[in-house]
DNA sequence: TTGTAGGCGTTATCAT
DNA sequence: ATGATAACGCCTACAA
């Protein structure tokens, strides 16, 4: 394939077509379906048999054409999942889980990220079913009438994850956002903290940022502050935005003694940014994340924020698939429990 | 679909199949070649005829069945990438800029991860192969000979990227690893260390981990130290472990002065670690990394680094491709320019 | 236990 | 410009 004296490729298609089930089945001396049922149902064929054409199979290398297979079975053994954004670390974790517990099921997955967009997240739905998926992972409450239809329509199971509702129809998994933001706070005010900003990811079309919010709002009203005396601001996960709109914030006309944001990732974001302005924390300024994701731990002072099990999600969610897949007794949403993670980010309000 | 009166999901198969060519087809009153038509050479059909088609399309929510597709077209715009892993952010820059880029070609990207492992690498070369993939993306130079032979054989092009290597016969767009950590380790070794410890990734099995561990021995040559006298230990890329190496050093008979890591992930941890013992960076303990990630910036101190142009490698990975695939002129490898970014956590060594 | 044969939804080649 | 129709590679009753 390769032209040794220039060194350089020769274009040129394959020699060497993939080999087909009809190849094996020739080269093995069996019926086309034979080799078919020593691939799916090998307990079917006789010992001798199978590994005749087994080692056949190595030996050509064969590997199933999977649109030939998703055509004629009508399924794929694939689980789609849309998240929101590849770029930080969020889902990575919890992603990496579920693809382990599909793989111990037999199951492939098929990753697509919707951008934080709905129109986007609907057309990546289409796509990964007209791809063949199964079943679907999709990230919290919030999409179209249009996307719940479809779904529906095709009866295509799928799982929410990274949210969750009491009274809901949707198979759920994951950990109450309000409640566990609203604990948050709750230590914040406690401390003393009054003039308090947020930073929250935007809220339109993304039930989570505004759940933890409305969490931070309901702390604010137990002691009697109005919502509105809390500065908000909405941007993107980033680390970037984070420390961008924290120097905003600082250069604006109220100083907040305190900062909580919508995720790990803002609030490193926002630490940077108030290190940079000469700011010390917690002396002077107290910052909170949610997600407890690595770096929270990492970075000088450690952040608090709230822990959330990424990974028992992916498995759980992974398992509620395989189960609807293989027909059984849909499983009742589950609500998984949170954590406080203190560290030295959150600290009393300084006496003045 | 629900039954509201216990709210309890009804598990049912799907009232509404997907529609078909053939439903549509009938709907609109032609053949099913027409339909096809309308959707992949539009320019074939009359316009009266496509906007009825089109409306039709429209109306049903037809999508094709991609398995069908692939089967009878034999190709499925799509590209697969298998990159080591998808945990941490080192890949996630240059594969959204990838993403990016093949959709403005048309093209999807398919993602699989290889773990680090050789084995599960070729795996997934012939999964993605089978899911009909025309092209992949591959990170690194370093694989099977069969995983090799299989691509070739197929003919499937593919690009080589995150490594470059001047005589290859592959089509590769990176950077040259091992001169780019020489530079820097110049730097370190021009601030005076002479001990100095490196904590790479796992070296069998990935030459960029491998080449730069080679360009801190080509410094330390330059400077007669012999390659031995430098710690090395070798970790899997996380945080975590990043910061158990190091307090493994710090525990360990010699004290380094600075401590060169195969990338950021790595010295962040390890300066956690320092951080936790007691020591301070740069004043104690030097630390460098290699990438230029987000959170490089964002630590205290800033972490000096190698900036890799990951965006344009995979915007010019993904060019390559379609370049490919459309059967243009194969293009020659490209050589993309790193940077060192000095931050805070490189230092001269401490007078004693 | 194994083989035969029909069909899955599209594309593409011929005709018309 | 459009319509028949033969692949495409595999699965799965059904038969033997």
């Amino acid at each position: 394939m390769v032209d040794r004296t220039t060194n350089r490729r020769v274009a040129r298609k394959p020699a060497t077509p993939s080999p087909t089930l009809q190849d094996v089945a020739q080269a093995a001396g069996v019926s086309t379906a034979t080799v078919s049922r020593c691939l799916n149902s090998p307990e079917l064929v006789v010992e001798q048999t199978r590994e005749r054409v087994l080692a056949v199979v190595q030996e050509l290398g064969y590997a199933p054409n999977f649109g030939a297979r998703a055509l004629a079975a009508k399924r794929t053994n694939t689980i789609g999942a849309i998240i929101p954004t590849m770029e930080n670390a969020i889902f990575a974790r919890g992603l990496q889980a579920f693809q382990e517990e599909l793989a111990r099921h037999g199951l492939t997955l098929l990753v697509a990220s919707s951008s934080y967009s709905p129109k986007l997240e609907e057309e990546q739905i289409r796509t990964l079913l007209a791809r063949g998926a199964d079943a679907l992972l999709l990230i919290g409450f919030e999409r179209s009438a249009r996307a719940y239809e479809l779904l529906q329509q095709r009866g295509v199971p799928y799982v929410i994850a990274w949210a969750y509702s009491a009274g809901s129809d949707h198979h759920a998994i994951g950990f109450d956002n309000r409640a566990a933001m609203r604990a948050l706070a709750r230590q914040v005010f406690g401390l003393g903290h009054r003039d308090v900003a947020i930073i929250a990811a935007p809220m339109d079309s993304n039930d989570r940022a505004r759940e933890r919010v409305l969490g931070i709002w309901d702390a604010a009203a137990e002691v009697g502050l109005d919502r509105d005396a809390l500065t908000l601001v909405q941007t993107p996960y980033s680390i970037e935005n984070g420390a961008r709109v924290m120097a905003e914030i600082l250069a604006g006309p109220r100083q907040p003694t305190a900062v909580m944001c919508g995720n790990d990732v803002l609030a490193v974001g926002a630490m940077g940014a108030a290190r940079a302005a000469g700011l010390s924390v917690p002396g002077d300024l107290s910052i909170t994340g949610f997600d407890d994701i690595e770096i929270a731990g990492i970075v000088t002072p450690g952040l608090t924020t709230v822990h959330v099990p990424h990974r028992q999600m992916g498995i759980e969610a992974a398992r509620v698939l395989a189960t609807l897949l293989s027909g059984g007794a849909p499983p009742v949403p589950l609500l998984l429990e949170t954590q406080i993670i203190s560290r030295a980010s959150l600290g009393p309000v300084s006496g003045t």
